[in-house]
DNA sequence: ATTCACTGGTTGATATTGTCAACCAATCAC
DNA sequence: GTGATTGGTTGACAATATCAACCAGTGAAT
């Protein structure tokens, strides 16, 4: 039987816990499927998937994680056949990501997967309340990147 | 000028780039300070520092990390002369964890390091809807730890 | 057209964090 | 007592993050 957690009143707690808990859910949710990647490999799918002609930098900015960890992943990606890199014509630097085929099968099996995540994390919760969560949410990370 | 991002829709997104920006500052708030340590000793040490009569497991149970990991961290700790260790008298297993008086020192700075961040985050943001948001937050984290 | 600052991407080195399994000693249930 | 469990430690290793140097292509200024 769960004992029940005391519920954090610091803003720093919730953040961390909903964080860590998630990704805890998320990568169990992935072995249950049997998926032969990690959590970045993941994030970047995800990313590949939403965003039409993403690049690296793209991805780096967004994430705002260092372009040397996502040049890695992609190439490992890349190497597992599950995306496809061309150069963009326009620029000769960079470079479109897109998914593969198989990329995209693998990205359904994912789909599945965190949406059952999801619906474990939201379950019971109204869809108002939700709402109102990711709009405080996204009014914080505003705050958070006008400091830079 | 920093670009407005736009809003995510999705709450995996809001989560994952809440706790990285906000790791990201506290991070950097830090090391404006010159605190000559790193993020998971900042978390032990406030732990510590909130929960008297603080065990290695106690802290591995509610942050939900490896105990190895937590050992580890606790022994840079001690030889850093933040923390000490004393064998609790009830279960000789066990060791009762506080800070030291450096240690101590060194939370005040940590407080006011991370509470800088804490009045970006929520600039604002009415305490009305703080309020909401940590208690949505709070039902969805009964609701990941459930499922275990 | 040449220079120069900048950008997208790559690489190497290194630090931090997370995970897994084996293990010891103290405790607890019986 | 015996055996199962618990608090903590250790080793090995995987995953993730960070920093600096670097290259080729771009773009603007001259």
């Amino acid at each position: 039987m769960p004992k029940p957690m005391p519920h954090q009143a610091d803003i720093r707690q919730v953040l961390w816990q909903l964080a860590f808990q998630f990704k805890v859910s998320s990568k169990r949710a992935i072995r249950d499927y049997d998926l032969p990647i990690n959590g970045m490999h993941v994030r970047l799918l995800q990313m590949i998937h939403r965003q039409p002609d993403c690049t690296a930098q793209h991805i780096a900015t967004v994430t705002g994680r260092d372009k040397a960890q996502i040049t890695r992943v992609i190439k490992e990606l890349e190497s597992m056949a599950l995306i496809t890199r061309t150069p963009d014509p326009a620029d000769r630097r960079s470079q479109l990501l897109a998914l593969s085929e198989t990329g995209q099968g693998l990205m359904a099996r994912i789909q599945q997967a965190e949406d059952e995540v999801r619906k474990t994390l939201l379950k019971g919760i109204p869809k108002k309340d939700v709402e109102a969560f990711i709009e405080i949410g996204n009014r914080m990370l505003d705050n958070l990147r006008e400091e830079s």
